[in-house]
DNA sequence: CAAAAAATGGAATTTATAGTCCATTATGGT
DNA sequence: ACCATAATGGACTATAAATTCCATTTTTTG
């Protein structure tokens, strides 16, 4: 104990944590991401639960907590159980209290966005028709190359499963249509489309699926609801309907679906 | 009421309380309103501390905890600490787990991520800081052009909240490093840089940072850990943790901050 | 490529905390 | 006022958690 103690305050824990991260070796660094990412359990869990969490030994994080300053895990939790005061209401609470007192505040219209993300989360597991997902997973592996369209608003997720393939080593090809150049004949026989779009729909969509169709290359279409126009192709199709504020949709739906899609495919080839 | 367990929720737990409350011998209705008036405590505190707190003996305490209906003084703590952290049972051990159970099934690999993110948001509520928020925005709405910039895995959240810009008429640029073109010099006095970097960050986006922080054109960012290299530019944070999937993430809370940010700005901006 | 240093995992040990028991004190009824 | 009953305080025990130690593995360095 001869240490003058560590840091006293979140914010000089936070500092210490960042000059820390730099340097430490992989244990200490998995430590070190958890409780980045999960300070508000520091004060309710044993280090037990934080070693598991963090997928280490009880012992290589108690070293992280010494690392940090303190004498051991007691001494660290001891700060979060001070600070922790009477704060943190729960999700409910705090959701409602954001609502109505913070009203026309960022922080308010964040818990709009987050309520509307959860309900298309929840939503999205009532309406995705499982065969659906399989028969798409099942195209999409069986693929020589996945080409991936989407424009506008449906770009991110494009862009989005474009990177997934990538780092899971699945053949796929984004359609960006920069520069106006048309990459449609790259499109061959034994590949799969991957069509993203969502009202107001993209014309490049559309006409691209109707073009690859009308030569029998499958056509996985990820789109909102049942009129979409992608649905007179014969496509399997998934839809999924967010809900908005306002003009605008966070896309919590969307992407969960695309990850799910992603990783699927993924998962498959490899196995 | 069986004696096979005590209140599940705090709700039951708050009726009880009450419930009980009417014929409560004198040290017993110390502990009753000591409680009730702390409740946040009973997470973070030990049975000595509640009933010094309350000012009675350690064993009366733990005879109020019985006649509440729980086992002991352990068993209404856990129901606390549950409900502070969210009621999800260690993310990590359970997306592990995932890998093996779930193959195959691409319907519970959705159900996983469903899940994974509607987590994600309720932590977003409760980590995001309202005060950076409001300095995001405010910086934001104040900038003649918004540079964004965002590579990879943060690619499409960039991409997405220029398309938001676009659409409520705010400027902004996207950085996509298309071609290798570096387009920095685009960047002048009164616009300012938002980075968006996820672990494993982008040495572009860093870079791309270091050296307008440098002129001193302001910075907001939007990155995962306090752990962020973007720390160390003076830059006004806005730090997301979204649980991950091995290599990936399902970007809803992410996304949702991002279209809160965006809104916010163009309704700033427009009124 | 071998030796040294660092990092790690797991078991052993220590400490703190919850939970129990019983003698003592207060309370209410006859 | 006395007895019966309930409530209380404090010591004791069992249990669970924090912490330490050391053998083994991994990484670095000459």
């Amino acid at each position: 104990m001869g240490e003058a103690g560590g840091p006293a305050t979140i914010k000089a824990f936070e500092e210490r944590l960042f000059e820390v991260s730099t340097s430490l070796p992989k244990r200490l660094r998995q430590c070190a991401d958890y409780v980045a990412a999960n300070k508000d359990r520091i004060a309710v869990s044993t280090v037990a639960e934080m070693a598991e969490g963090a997928g280490v030994q009880p012992s290589a994080f108690m070293r992280f907590c010494q690392i940090m300053g303190f004498s051991g895990f007691s001494e660290m939790q001891r700060l979060f159980r001070e600070t922790f005061v009477g704060g943190w209401p729960d999700y409910s609470t705090r959701l409602q209290h954001l609502r109505e007192k913070a009203e026309g505040s960022p922080s308010a219209l964040l818990a709009e966005f987050v309520e509307a993300g959860r309900a298309s989360l929840e939503n999205l597991l009532k309406t995705v028709d499982a065969h659906h997902l399989e028969d798409a997973v099942a195209a999409l592996s069986k693929a020589n190359m996945i080409h991936i369209i989407g424009l506008r608003r449906s770009f991110p997720v494009a862009s989005y499963m474009s990177y997934a393939f990538e780092k899971m080593d699945v053949p796929a090809m984004l359609h960006s249509a920069v520069g106006r150049l048309d990459s449609r004949n790259a499109i061959r026989d034994g590949d799969v489309v991957l069509a993203i779009t969502f009202s107001p729909y993209s014309v490049e969509t559309i006409e691209l699926v109707e073009a690859v169709s009308a030569r029998g290359i499958p056509v996985v279409a990820l789109t909102d609801t049942i009129v979409s126009p992608l649905r007179k192709f014969d496509a399997i199709t998934l839809s999924v309907s967010e809900v908005d504020f306002g003009a605008f949709r966070s896309l919590s739906a969307t992407l969960c679906l695309a990850i799910t899609l992603s990783v699927a495919v993924g998962t498959a080839r490899s196995g």
